[in-house]
DNA sequence: GTGATGACACAAT
DNA sequence: AATTGTGCCATCA
């Protein structure tokens, strides 16, 4: 696999998520800390958008949610909902008020991950 | 270049 | 528990 752009966030980014197990989840502060950006959280749900317009299926947005366990639902609760789907299918359990239980279900990078300096 | 935007995070109410 | 305020920062126009 080819590492992603070093100077390029959204690149690093997609690259981590891609990381994400199925059955996993991250937060989008997960994602933006071992993409370099430590406080680009809020960006990291702005590149998120962007994968769905493009259809890049070869990342698994799905699988980012926030801080709080929960499945973000901002002004789009049809995308919520077919995230959830998403979500369950891969076997990660969601209440019906879209949260999901971090203390089971996060996603622990192996040390190897830590490792990589971008 | 500059300012607005938003799937965030965290602390303080 | 639910809101509100503040800081943040990659994108986009």
């Amino acid at each position: 696999m080819t590492l992603p752009d070093l100077d390029d966030f959204s690149e690093r980014a997609y690259y981590v998520i891609r990381q994400i197990p199925e059955g996993s989840v991250a937060t989008y502060g997960q994602i933006a800390f071992l993409a370099g950006a430590p406080r680009a959280a809020r960006a990291v749900g702005t590149l998120l958008r962007r994968v769905i317009e493009n259809q890049q299926d070869d990342v698994p947005w799905a699988r980012v949610i926030n801080a709080q366990g929960r499945i973000s639902s901002k002004g789009d609760m049809p995308r919520a909902e077919r995230q959830r789907r998403i979500l369950q299918r891969e076997g990660v359990d969601v209440s019906a008020s879209l949260k999901v239980d971090l203390d089971v279900h996060e996603w622990q990078p192996d040390h190897g991950f830590w490792a990589v300096a971008w």
